[in-house]
DNA sequence: TTCATTTGACCACC
DNA sequence: GGTGGTCAAATGAA
């Protein structure tokens, strides 16, 4: 994917973009009470609202189009498997290239593109299975959830075309083994993602974990960036390798580069702190929003992945990405409710201590 | 010996 | 018919 000299490069310049497009909200964020206690007429209100639609706009975009990279459309060419790259992967036959991921999974899920090579979830994992996809120069991994043999959670795991440092994860079903909750938190990021009720199965599954408070949102994660920031590769991870437990992979340089595809599984436990409905944000923002990119697949559309109110930008949000469960109509109009991140990226900034304010 | 990973083969879906 | 997803035997590591 990605136009000529290098799609990571365009990549690039859309992350930057979203980088001074955030500081720029920022520093207005802050100009508003100057604006706002004097000259709070009418016109300057409107005019604020237009800079925050426009905002909005640049940052609804410049997410899409980063997705689009990454993700590639449906229709392009994908660049061809690298000649060195295994393909003793069962079922390899190829004739027509076509994108990875272009397949519309019937189960829904949810994506989620590690921009830095850094993610960790609270769940062990146990790889089951290698493929070569057509199209992609990377193999997908697929890892089941190792905690307990009849969790039907799994996640795929396969390095970005455009820069193989990113991994792309794609979490499935969700984990039926909370009750033997993990020591430490078990509701990070991304314990599960339950997307499209129209897939009647995984709407009929168990949310995610929730805290005890047992409130309609979850916030996601709130120790989010130490969890984030730890390696996924668990490359020099001193966590002890025990059976059902962490495997570190080796310290090799390509294992650093791809953790999770060259050896195992990942696990680590995160900390919490006790009440999550109140965490304060760590300081770099900016950084964390850096971090994770959240993309629905294929199969589920922004407005089935988040609340009305969230899709439709009416919501203002700050800080990570958090839980939600919310209620979605199904063709039949059934109610489901469905968990999932929101997708700040894409929507809103999310408010870590009030998850959804309207806006009026 | 146990358990996780690898990988060829099979199956379901499109 | 082609592809992605999963199974399961073989293999390797602890």
């Amino acid at each position: 994917m990605g136009a000529g000299p290098g799609g990571a490069t365009a990549e690039q310049f859309i992350v930057a973009a979203q980088k001074a497009t955030n500081q720029l909200k920022a520093l207005l964020a802050n100009a508003e009470p100057l604006l706002g206690s004097e000259c709070a007429s009418a016109g300057a209100q409107r005019s604020g609202s237009a800079v925050d639609a426009l905002l909005s706009e640049i940052t609804n975009s410049l997410s899409q189009a980063l997705a689009s990279l990454q993700l590639g459309p449906l229709d392009s060419q994908a660049p061809p498997a690298q000649p060195g790259q295994s393909s003793s992967c069962g079922g390899g036959r190829r004739s027509t290239p076509r994108r990875s991921g272009q397949r519309v999974r019937m189960d829904g899920a949810c994506r989620m593109i590690v921009l830095r090579n850094e993610f960790q979830d609270s769940y062990t994992w146990r790889k089951y299975g290698q493929k070569e996809i057509l199209g992609a120069r990377f193999p997908r991994s697929y890892f089941k959830c190792s905690r307990n043999s009849s969790c039907p959670a799994r996640k795929q795991v396969q390095q970005t075309d455009a820069d193989p440092s990113k991994l792309e994860l794609t979490y499935l079903e969700a984990h039926t083994c909370d009750d033997d909750p993990p020591p430490l938190s078990s509701h990070l990021v991304p314990d599960t993602m339950i997307s499209s009720s129209t897939q009647g199965s995984t709407a009929r599954h168990v949310p995610a974990p929730v805290p005890s408070s047992a409130q309609q949102h979850h916030i996601g994660q709130p120790s989010s960036l130490p969890m984030i920031t730890g390696p996924m590769m668990m490359a020099g991870s001193n966590v002890p390798r025990t059976t059902g437990d962490l495997v570190p992979s080796p310290p090799a340089p390509v294992a650093a580069a791809v953790p999770a595809l060259s050896s195992n599984t990942t696990a680590k436990y995160d900390h919490v702190p006790d009440d999550h409905t109140t965490f304060t944000p760590l300081a770099d923002q900016e950084e964390q929003a850096e971090v994770l990119l959240f993309i629905p697949s294929p199969a589920c559309s922004q407005s089935e992945l988040l609340p009305t109110e969230v899709a439709n930008g009416k919501v203002e949000l700050h800080g990570p990405p958090v839980w939600m469960d919310h209620d979605v109509a199904c063709d039949g109009g059934e109610q489901n409710t469905v968990s999932d991140f929101a997708v700040p990226e894409l929507a809103v900034r999310l408010s870590p201590m009030v998850l959804f304010k309207m806006r009026n």
